[in-house]
DNA sequence: AACTATGGCCACTGTT
DNA sequence: AACAGTGGCCAT
């Protein structure tokens, strides 16, 4: 073993676990946990920090004498303190208990009604002492990899003595992206890896037998000591399959960092009828490797591009402008007996596909500033769980005033309604020329601030009154802990944005742009998850007059304008549409601005966004369209909000045809318009279409999660109770593409997207044919269908001119003998 | 078991 | 033909 040399460096954490230390101590038994802290230093090393002696502690609200007595002498507890907490309006008697084990908590959570005693022992770490992601470390280091019997992979471990948290620093992670090549159910040929650090990037490929491609696998990933494990769908395809074929073999995949194995956990799960799905169906499964994070690229690039088709090769040709190799995974296994080189090209190819993507849309950079203004080890950020950054600011803050922290929620409290939410009001169809778009600067936040809605304000005495009657005391008698919050994200980020306009460099520019965006997406977030039925810190009189509030403005200037005659034609929670009184654009703007400065006061501020001209208002909401002129400076530039252009479920044929449509509409060229859909339709008719332009793609749910509807019918006959029971799934489109698809062996995981095209509609339920990569559509498509969509698209649009479904017939004069 | 909200449009099925 | 129920995706 080496001396024990003086560790001291920057770090960002990647990861924090514990584990349950116990030794003879003067021939006790002592019991302590040990916090485990990995990440990577400034300089590039990866570290392991170890944290000996922090002990759990949660809280008791108004505790008897009986349990004082109890906790005092529980041999398991290791200390009582009483002490006072705000809860409900008023300080209360409370009492702080710490334990040795961690794991103990719930028992006393639930023996005792014990408060914030759900916190995840990482996370009490954390605010306890203080830290965020990025953090200053000195301790020993320890030299040997191995630690009480414990094995890390890192290149360093230290004892750590001295630890505070630092500013955001920029430096590279450690990257690692792979792809797997099988044939179907079967045998692993060979894994694509790129593995990259700061500029240096290494690929290569693993082959040889399966057995040896594993191990393999796993020995590099703990030899690279990646901090990042990616791929394209690995979450739900490659780890599942690899941890299944390492099963088969009886091989361990001991990865994480502290050797303890990958863990798969399923997400999500069936809905209670009547409930919406709460799970975003774009992870259902996630993957756990202590001390390195799992980020699939394609969950990331879908959620950012939100593209109609999600294979690998649609992705790279959108995101990249590359193209991916073709090859046909139903006979890979033929091709690798012919031609293995080959296979291990396509192969390598897709992993750096997937890798270049995964640098593209710079998820890491992205997730690491959330990381560092939530205050959490990156790994959490990338959990997706928003009330996770909002606990990390919210319970230090309460700890702080010494605010009592509930438990989450986990009971809906029954009848409870859902809170009113933004106001919509009516658009009146049509086509109008330069219409201002005025908005509110982050509504809710600035609500929050401005009323100083907070837990801790709802008072009897209080000054300011919501609409729904809810009253909050005034800032100037005590400032809530959610405006205090709010505030200083929102002061932070106006200082980011002066900063990324200061920037010298792109790096920097990138840097602080990253840190506004996680800061705006901070602020947001509050009001969420506030509102959420499920927050530990919910209060349905918060969201409710926040939202209310939010209306309240907005009605309030909708009104006064419109008394002033002004023409207000759509407004959608915290946006306002004006038509401009004026001519020309510059008069436009001057009067925009005096507006937007008469309806601003205090933390509300309306902002003229934009000025279109034309816009084209349909007599739905949420569906319009336009040019802009004017957005901070002259534009030209069209926007579409709503229409099928904006859905990945539609046809492109329909896309192109309306994106079209609506050119020649902002042209002022309606007969330009009903001859260019006329030709549309005749071209369908006759089958001048491509397949690719009629093909519909959704995303698939479990199966499990669709509804099973009970229908009662009473037999008039006999009196009897017939209880029939029908699967929503048996009639569902997209089921039945995924059904079809599965038996051309080709496998659809829940929350891909599956792809098909309609063959008949002429029947119920109609049917339909899946559309597959790389596999000949030998159907006929059902063209009376794909008209009488297009037909319909085309009249929302053209019926706030008057036409009709005559108009983009062939034959008009017929009408005419009507 | 749930772990960010509500408002809204449209496609489709299956009943009346 | 009108409707209720369900699913999916989008606006904010």
């Amino acid at each position: 073993m080496h001396d024990m040399d003086n560790f001291e460096a920057d770090i960002k954490i990647l990861d924090v676990s514990y584990y349950n230390h116990s030794q003879k101590k003067n021939g006790a038994e002592e019991k302590f946990p040990v916090i485990e802290i990995f990440g990577r230093s400034r300089d590039g090393e990866s570290v392991t920090l170890l944290h000996p002696r922090f002990y759990p502690h949660f809280h008791l609200l108004n505790p008897t004498d009986k349990a004082i007595k109890e906790l005092s002498s529980d041999p398991q507890v290791k200390s009582v303190e009483t002490t006072e907490l705000f809860h409900e309006g008023r300080q209360q008697p409370a009492l702080n208990v710490t334990l040795y084990v961690p794991g103990d908590t719930p028992q006393y959570r639930d023996r005792y009604g014990a408060i914030a005693a759900d916190i995840l022992f990482r996370f009490r770490y954390l605010y306890d002492n203080d830290l965020g992601y990025c953090i200053h470390a000195k301790g020993k280091d320890l030299g040997s990899k191995q630690m009480a019997g414990r094995s890390y992979l890192t290149d360093r471990i230290v004892l750590l003595e001295e630890v505070k948290e630092v500013p955001y620093f920029p430096s590279p992670l450690k990257i690692f992206s792979f792809d797997i090549e099988n044939i179907i159910g079967g045998e692993i040929l060979c894994i694509g890896i790129v593995s990259q650090f700061g500029e240096k990037r290494d690929t290569c490929v693993l082959e040889g037998g399966e057995r040896k491609i594993l191990e393999d696998f796993a020995r590099l990933i703990k030899k690279e000591d990646c901090d990042i494990l990616s791929g394209y769908n690995v979450c739900n395809y490659d780890f599942p399959y690899i941890e299944g074929r390492a099963a088969r073999l009886g091989l361990k995949l001991d990865i994480g960092r502290n050797l303890r194995h990958m863990r798969i956990r399923q997400m999500g799960g069936s809905a209670k009828s009547g409930e919406k799905k709460q799970v975003d169906k774009g992870t259902n499964k996630v993957v756990e490797i202590a001390g390195r994070i799992v980020v699939d690229s394609w969950y990331f690039a879908r959620k950012e591009k939100r593209p109609k088709r999600e294979t690998l090769s649609a992705m790279a040709q959108m995101i990249l402008g590359k193209d991916k190799l073709p090859i046909d995974n139903t006979k890979l296994g033929e091709a690798w007996a012919k031609d293995p080189i080959q296979v291990k090209e396509y192969c390598l190819q897709d992993t750096i596909l997937s890798h270049e993507i995964l640098e593209k849309i710079r998820v890491i950079d992205k997730y690491q500033a959330l990381a560092s203004v939530a205050r959490l080890p990156l790994f959490d950020t990338f959990s997706d769980r928003t009330s996770v950054l909002i606990d990390s600011l919210f319970i230090r803050e309460a700890d702080r005033q010494g605010v009592a922290v509930p438990n989450t929620r986990r009971s809906n409290n029954g009848d409870e309604e859902a809170i009113e939410g933004g106001y919509v009001l009516q658009p009146i169809a049509g086509l109008y020329d330069r219409v201002i778009v005025f908005d509110f600067a982050s509504l809710y936040p600035s609500v929050i601030l401005q009323n100083n809605i907070c837990l801790t304000t709802l008072s009897d005495e209080g000054t300011i009154v919501s609409p729904l009657g809810v009253k909050f005391l005034a800032r100037e008698v005590k400032q809530g802990m959610l405006p205090r919050i709010m505030s200083s994200l929102l002061k932070a980020r106006r200082e980011s944005k002066k900063l990324m306009k200061e920037a010298k460099t792109t790096d920097e520019m990138e840097y602080y742009n990253g840190l506004q965006l996680a800061q705006k997406i901070l602020a947001n977030a509050h009001f969420g998850v506030f509102s959420s039925k499920f927050y530990r810190f919910t209060d349905q009189r918060i969201g409710g007059s926040i939202t209310a509030f939010g209306r309240e403005g907005t009605k309030r200037i909708i009104q006064t304008l419109q008394s002033e005659g002004q023409m207000i034609v759509y407004s959608d929670t915290d946006s306002l549409f004006v038509v401009s009184p004026f001519q020309t654009l510059d008069e436009t703007v001057a009067f925009g601005q005096t507006i937007a400065g008469r309806f601003s006061h205090g933390d509300i501020s309306l902002e003229m966004e934009k000025i279109i001209n034309p816009l084209f208002l349909s007599s739905a909401k949420k569906r319009y369209f336009g040019r802009i002129v004017w957005a901070g400076g002259l534009k030209s530039e069209i926007f579409v909000r709503g229409f099928e252009t904006r859905r990945g479920d539609s046809f492109d044929l329909q896309t192109r045809g309306l994106e079209t449509l609506f050119e020649y509409i902002l042209s002022r060229d309606q007969n330009g318009a009903l001859e260019y859909c006329r030709q549309m339709l005749r071209d369908l008719m006759s089958g001048k279409v491509e397949l690719e332009d009629l093909v519909i793609s959704k995303t698939a749910a479990d199966e499990s999660s669709y509804k099973v509807i009970t229908e009662e019918t009473e037999d008039t006959l006999f009196g009897e109770k017939n209880i029939r029971e029908r699967k929503v799934a048996d009639s569902l489109p997209i089921v039945q593409a995924m059904k079809k698809a599965e038996k051309r062996g080709v496998t659809i995981s829940p929350g891909m997207k599956v792809s098909w095209i309609v063959v008949d509609s002429g029947i119920t339920p109609q049917r339909v044919e899946p559309y597959l990569d790389g596999l000949p559509f030998d159907f006929s498509p059902d063209y009376i269908y794909y008209r009488d969509r297009l037909i319909d698209s085309f009249l929302r649009i053209l019926n706030v001119f008057n036409y009709t479904v005559d108009d983009l017939s062939d034959n008009p004069q017929l009408n005419l003998f009507d």
